[in-house]
DNA sequence: GTGAAAGCGCTAACAC
DNA sequence: GTGTTAGCGCTTTCAC
């Protein structure tokens, strides 16, 4: 590993192993021209800091957690990119962690960073959680924040959408558009995230009169197969004739499905959906969506992270809402 | 940080430290009773091993980095997917790093790595590179694998796909659907991904007897506005009948430049690209991709990583070709 | 402004 | 089969 070390530069310079360490930490102790001596040395050698040693003395990492259900996703991958650049900026590293959905492979990540090896975490957690213990434990040991999804009954410091708000105006959209009969593709069922759309949609058909549409389908979209042959026979089942859509991996199989019955979006079916797809315009017909701040999500998330490691933020217990904004193409035209 | 640990185990069991330690690595040594003692006390007290003390007195770190230039891009989605999935299997960490195609960030990140932060890395390298000297470097002190993305001048360990191969038979099919004046939009120049597509490009314009039409643009990119005027500016001059596309991210605005331009696509303009987009199909029109294996690149990329780890690979100079498949879709159809 | 010494938590070499 | 000791490379008292 790293041959030149602390104590190398040391004795290259004639001085002691704590001044060169101070010197490189720019420490107000030491005279400029130290300074300059072993920055110069540094360079030379081309020192690296063993981050392990200076980690165990000092108790922090630098580094940080992102657990996510998976990273093959637009509104992950973009939350991640902010991350990461939030990150980079405060000259932080970042450790990437999937779920997959699962509660145990959660629970098991979340174990292990009790053990200091990230300053903070930012989670986004998984549908599927049993024992919900570990957010506590660790959320007492170091910062976390909670980003897009969480969990009605764990509190903490959370950012996320107008999900309810935005769920209602999707579907009175629909009931715009005069559709009668609106269905709701339902996901994240257990967390707050999908209570609340859920909702959201429930209330705009009672506000509106409509049959509350008991038809939901939960979709456990593990592989597209499977996903595809129940939306398809919600739609031949229910015949809606509107769908509202809590996942951007519920929607595009209602594409599919619309083809093999024989059924045209938006005369048929008016659809309209929760998604990060970057080219919902570019569909046939063209996606309406509600579109989640995804980037914003993940700066916001990561900067309120940085606050609470300086502790610049007191709250430990708050939500911060931003607003979706809903992008009405012809999928959902009347 | 982590209150309990080695020594607390010992005191509470009367044991030493070091009987404590090989108990929890399951060590030979250690007699069945003492290791079951050990475990039954280290889960009471929910014992969590430092892992900076660890990796400093191991000088090994069971985490991987990750080099990117995005992660909200489908392919490296996908790719970095796979990468955790293997790393997690493993027993790793993933660290992610973003360079944004900047040769001097991907410098700053290959630099630290030399720390013995990582003990390996799989990078797809920025395009935008002045000196290579920090991969040499770096990959003569832990192993490290390309992936997808490449130097001609760098040797190393390389997972690619069929890039020349598909370019040809991309662009061949778009003179098979009877395409007399074929552009080409360029990416990635300065990569042995981004040459070798281009000359399977301009072999089958040359072999089919066409003009190798120099109308090559070289799209930077870095936001959609430029990216967008670039290449409706290339169709509307060069009035192209066929385009073959480097890159999903220059593949797109042709949609939205024949819709300015009112041309048809395919009947005005046919088009093929490379591309992860995982909804192609539903495109207006359906678009004709050639698809790289992403997660199998990843997948492979992190196995042959592992296996560099535990002497089980040997060569440290070859380059593993995965094949990417053409899909013929509307947009080129003749 | 600089140095000596201790110690973060773990593991490996060497006893016995 | 278990204990003792030393040390990974760094930072931080505490001296002077």
């Amino acid at each position: 590993m790293g041959e030149v070390n602390i104590k190398k530069l040391a004795s290259e310079l004639n001085l002691s192993a704590a001044t060169v360490s101070r010197a490189l930490r720019d420490s107000h102790e030491i005279s400029a021209e130290t300074k300059a001596r072993v920055m110069e040395m540094a360079k030379k050698l081309a020192y690296e800091p063993n981050p392990f040693a200076s980690s165990l003395r000092q108790q922090k990492s630098k580094t940080i957690a992102v657990i996510v259900p998976e990273v093959a996703n637009n509104f992950f991958a973009l939350a991640i990119k902010a991350i990461e650049e939030v990150a980079r900026a405060k000259d932080h590293h970042v450790l990437i962690y999937q779920t997959h959905e699962s509660g145990e492979i959660e629970s098991s990540f979340m174990t292990s960073l009790l053990s200091g090896r990230v300053d903070g975490v930012l989670i986004s957690p998984a549908c599927h959680v049993a024992n919900k213990k570990y957010f506590q434990k660790v959320s007492e040991k170091i910062p976390m924040v909670f980003f897009d999804r969480d969990h009605d009954d764990i509190e903490g410091v959370k950012i996320t959408t107008d999900d309810y708000e935005s769920a209602y105006n999707a579907t009175l959209h629909l009931v715009e558009a005069g559709c009668k009969k609106i269905g709701y593709l339902a996901a994240l069922e257990t967390l707050t995230t999908g209570k609340k759309r859920l909702q959201g949609y429930l209330d705009a058909l009672k506000d509106n009169n409509l049959e509350s549409m008991p038809a939901l389908i939960e979709g456990n979209c593990e592989n597209n197969e499977s996903c595809r042959s129940k939306v398809k026979d919600f739609i031949a089942e229910r015949k809606p004739d509107g769908i509202v859509s809590s996942i951007e991996e519920l929607a595009l199989p209602c594409y599919y499905a619309c083809k093999e019955l024989n059924l045209n979006i938006p005369k048929d079916l008016k659809l309209i959906t929760y998604s990060n797809l970057a080219h919902a315009e570019l569909l046939n017909p063209p996606l309406s969506t509600i579109n989640q701040p995804a980037f914003e999500i993940g700066n916001e998330a990561a900067t309120i992270l940085f606050k609470m490691f300086s502790k610049r933020w007191y709250d430990p217990n708050i939500t911060i809402s931003l607003k979706s904004s809903i992008i009405k193409r012809e999928s959902s035209r009347s």
